[in-house]
DNA sequence: CTTGACTCTGGACCTTGCTCCAGGAGATAG
DNA sequence: CTATCTCCTGGAGCAAGGTCCAGAGTCAAG
């Protein structure tokens, strides 16, 4: 079967050396064995793995989070694991909607602004500059973890 | 006028001090005015500022974006600032984009999921497990910034 | 006036997520 | 056998975004 070098793996991973390191140290990712030597060796699972994670962190997810996603894959209890994804799915669905009121508020913008003239005739700079922010996302969410975490 | 010290905007913005002096140093918020004794005043503008300054953050926007955002309303070049906003605009849409592949994809994961059973039978620890990773997010996007930035 | 709450500055320290050495040893081609 | 890679470990350094602290001055109420 075929094994990577980690040199291999981090260049099919898209990601440095040191990086595939740093997963591993993290907890992320360990190499299937290593040489006598020492030297790790992956195998393909390890970088579908790795291109796991690049993906959920492109989508925002912290490594920690990943780590727990990830730790799934070890658990028993189905119904735990069914559980997690729907937490994360939730997570992710806020994530947009919050996006999409910030979407419509710029879009309400340009779309008033006409591009050339007054600097007073642009709404974009009458939002930006005091009061009316609150158009680029209105009071929806109540203001959770406040002063102490 | 109602002004506020740094404590009470602070207070009313959610943050901690430390962090409304951080974003002064950063160059992201000024006090209205300062007393002779060097004590922050501020108005109800400057803590819109500082809660448009969060929620922004809140969508994603690093500081420094945020600052971008901000200067937009310095700028006199009206054809400028629609621009810099339509930008801002795909970036958001662009997040929305990838956020909802990921919530494609576990929503179909959980759906097959019976929630019980044996592991084997969980498609989302057969997801995690190896290959069939590409379910939470089929290759789209080609590989940015992939090795030297 | 005294007390307690608030604020000031400047700088150290923390967490995340990498990234880069240094010094030394294993692997591989000619 | 000898280059020339590649890899090893351990630790330092970096940028972002805060957070905390010391020592000292200020404000407001009683």
């Amino acid at each position: 079967m075929e094994t990577l070098g980690i040199g291999a793996l981090a260049k099919r991973g898209g990601v440095r050396i040191d990086t595939v390191r740093y997963y591993e140290r993290s907890g992320l990712l360990a190499p299937k064995t290593r040489l006598q030597s020492g030297y790790r060796r992956y195998s393909e699972a390890e970088l579908a793995r790795l291109r796991f994670i690049r993906r959920a962190q492109a989508l925002g997810f912290s490594l920690k989070e990943i780590r727990e996603l990830l730790a799934l894959s070890k658990g028993r209890d189905v119904a735990r694991v069914k559980r997690a994804a729907q937490s994360k799915l939730a997570d992710v669905e806020q994530r947009i909607a919050a996006l999409e009121r910030m979407r419509s508020g710029l879009a309400a913008l340009i779309a008033a602004c006409p591009g050339h003239g007054e600097p007073s005739d642009c709404p974009i700079l009458r939002a930006l500059g005091a009061e009316g922010l609150e158009i680029l996302d209105p009071p929806a969410a109540p203001a959770s973890r406040s002063a102490r975490p």
